[in-house]
DNA sequence: GTCTATACGGTGATAGAC
DNA sequence: GTCTATCACCGTATAGAC
């Protein structure tokens, strides 16, 4: 062990990261945490109470990183329009791609406890209000569409993009007899692929 | 109770599959299936051997659900191209829309263990090879054009259809401030948007 | 701060009566 | 087939020595 006493704190959450986002809350084990971050169980709770407090921070830093520039990519009035919606996809596409499991744990997670959402924004200091008005203000309004198509426009943007991580094991299997290098090949398309997809469905038809 | 002996086993499933879908394998407690079916816990061992096999049972279900007739879809070469998108998403939707849960479900599941899927495919006869033969022999070949275009196009369509089951914890709260009504709107709208999207993408530019 | 030892409540599974 | 009682184990959490 190279690291000093106090990033203990450090290794411990590091190795929690590991274990609850391979195996969930419920299927996490204190002990597996301890064992991959090389100390033992009883400083697990030295440092974090409990395993409840343990995964709270880690999903909560999880769940940010889900929260990706939306707000960034709506407020910035710099770029057109088009280009905005093609940075967004390359941002968020490489954020996911250096964290490709995250989506998978916040949805498992939010789908067995969703109201763990409502505590979090506040202690996150998220305006959902603020969000959505935005969609509402700046997305339709620039794009030409109603309220609501701009609402199926985000929603489908995020959908392409978080998609093929999470439907991963499925979509490599069977689409792709388990090629994992051809299953890379693909993810390093989508980018282009969805900004395409997603120009084209904005302009007017001809 | 007016269950008759024999539809003993079928209560216990039922149960099952409210509780594992809900909480998943790890998050299940054999007690709370047993409450659930109004019987006790020894009665599901005698019916199920082990949580583990009650639980394959369940899963297998689910996921047999989510091979919605891809095939199908793409086997029958009766209507035109773009008719048989329109009809594998109408129909993939109302299966995912009777049955709201399971992907968050099966996607969960796979994450943690896509080992699973092997034996899976074997039992239950499904050919990978065929699947993605089919991907490129006919779809490719009927929209004009190419394999992994072809592969992209069917992502983009389960991502779009599924993803609002998935994500609705989320989307719901941040985007429609928790409005279950509006949500179902939207919901409904999802079969149009998306096929039209679809289609716009496979039109030649102009 | 870090360890070992242990308490204590569950949890899957089985034995055995009816 | 269905129940009650019970076992053996595991998992979180804490006590207490160093």
């Amino acid at each position: 062990m190279v690291d000093d006493k106090l990033d203990t704190e450090k290794t411990i959450l590091q190795a929690a990261r590991n274990v609850f986002i391979r195996k969930g809350l419920d299927g996490a084990r204190m002990q597996e945490i301890a064992d991959e971050a090389g100390i033992n169980k009883a400083l697990l709770h030295y440092y974090f109470r409990s395993k409840d407090k343990l995964f709270q921070m880690v999903f909560r830093e999880a769940l940010s990183k889900f929260f990706p520039s939306l707000v960034t990519m709506l407020a910035t009035k710099d770029l057109p329009f088009e280009k905005r919606i093609e940075a967004f996809v390359e941002n968020y596409l490489s954020i996911i791609r250096d964290n490709p499991f995250i989506p998978a744990f916040v949805i498992s997670e939010l789908n067995k406890n969703p109201e763990q959402l409502s505590s979090f924004f506040v202690e996150a200091g998220i305006d959902t209000k603020k969000v959505s008005s935005i969609i509402k203000d700046i997305i339709a309004k620039e794009a030409g569409i109603s309220d609501q198509e701009a609402r199926h426009l985000v929603v489908n943007i995020i959908a392409m993009s978080i998609f093929p991580f999470v439907g991963r094991p499925l979509i490599e299997r069977i689409i792709f007899q388990s090629d994992k290098e051809e299953y890379d090949k693909f993810l390093e398309q989508r980018k282009k692929v969805i900004v395409e997809l997603i120009a084209k469905s904005l302009k007017k038809s001809c």
